[in-house]
DNA sequence: TGACTTCTACCTACTAGTAAGTAATAATCG
DNA sequence: CGATTATTACTTACTAGTAGGTAGAAGTCA
């Protein structure tokens, strides 16, 4: 009884694979573990035994989630130099996101923030503290080397970055319009001297 | 038969406050007819005797917070001239509702967009066109006067400037810190030119 | 074999919503 | 005017369905 899935195995990715889509679409008081079991025609109960509560399902959710997001930012810092590509590219994988018909799942519990158990809360501020602390150190060597043009703190503006995009993200869905999320992207680019395209 | 409650009376209104509470903390998925009816000391059957059922209360919900959002902005522009002022009062309008631990009704609701029925979906979008259209007003005038500097589509920046309030409101409820709020509107403000304070 | 995984079958609590009834108030009318 | 009739604003008691969660039997496979 003590083992259970570790969360590694097959079934347990699919599992998070369905859950994180329905999570990013319908929010985590949106969908049930019946919604799980039937898109991967299985039984609630097979659900439960990889993932016994739902708090423990939400808290891996993020946990992957952080974890993909860690790695594609170590892919950005390891295969571009210039800060503005790196913002360029910091935007994209907002993009894909927002191109798949989804919201940042981090993006969508910060909403239900106050109804989520306390793990999840903790391990939500982790991801943005991490997300800032990325952007905060990008912009401070952009503004270093003199290629992209901060006037204020690092942190704050990092910090705002983050702001503009989870919320253009938040209120395209609403309209269903890509372009909408573009053009505010665009613009926060803008501001710090950064173009769109390279 | 036909009559029911109008909306106007005071059982209504009661109604309405508690669920705008509960709706602005937890979402609309977040918060139940028994949540509305135990903080107000009544029974569940007295609150479907004046909304029906969910999607009426948050269809109701919705057009009061669209129309008392008008209201507030009618009487911005019935009581400053000063554009820079007009975008500084706005703002003010978001603060008080993050400052009373509340994340904007509709960003909350824009959140949660795909499960909402859909009339809740049509009056979401008629209270962001709204903001969108009245700012972009206030921005294309302030060009004109030279008193606010707006470079690109009015239309476009006024998007932006919704999508930036929302998204830092929804990540500072995250937080607990009405100053990271503060920090990302006082940015947004300095990029048209305005100060924080006249 | 034995560890792992999934199933059947179930539970309790809660969801939105309804049916039927009841005081109190307001409207109508002989 | 008083008697009747509606209407308003609830109540109690209930529905069908879904939520998260569990015990234990059955199947799977190295």
């Amino acid at each position: 009884m003590k083992s259970r899935s570790n969360g590694q195995n097959p079934s347990s990715q699919r599992i998070l694979d369905t859950a994180e889509q329905l999570a990013q679409r319908r929010g985590f008081n949106g969908f049930s573990y019946a919604d799980i079991a039937e898109q991967l025609a299985v039984t609630k109960a097979s659900v439960h035994y990889h993932f016994p509560s739902k708090a423990d399902l939400g808290v891996r959710l993020i946990a992957r989630y952080h974890e993909t997001f860690a790695g594609a930012l170590a892919k950005i810092d390891a295969t571009v130099d210039d800060e503005a590509d790196k913002l360029r590219r910091y935007i994209a994988l907002y993009d894909e996101v927002i191109a798949h018909d989804r919201m940042c799942l981090c993006g969508m519990f910060a909403a239900e923030y106050s109804t989520l158990p306390e793990p999840m809360q903790v391990a939500l501020r982790a991801f943005f503290d991490a997300n800032e602390v990325w952007l905060a150190s990008v912009l401070e060597s952009g503004r270093q080397s003199g290629r992209v043009i901060v006037r204020e703190s690092a942190r704050a503006r990092a910090r705002m970055l983050v702001d503009v995009l989870e919320g253009a993200m938040l209120v395209a869905r609403a309209y269903g319009d890509l372009a909408r999320f573009r053009s505010a992207a665009e613009f926060a680019l803008a501001e710090l001297g950064v173009g769109v395209r390279a």
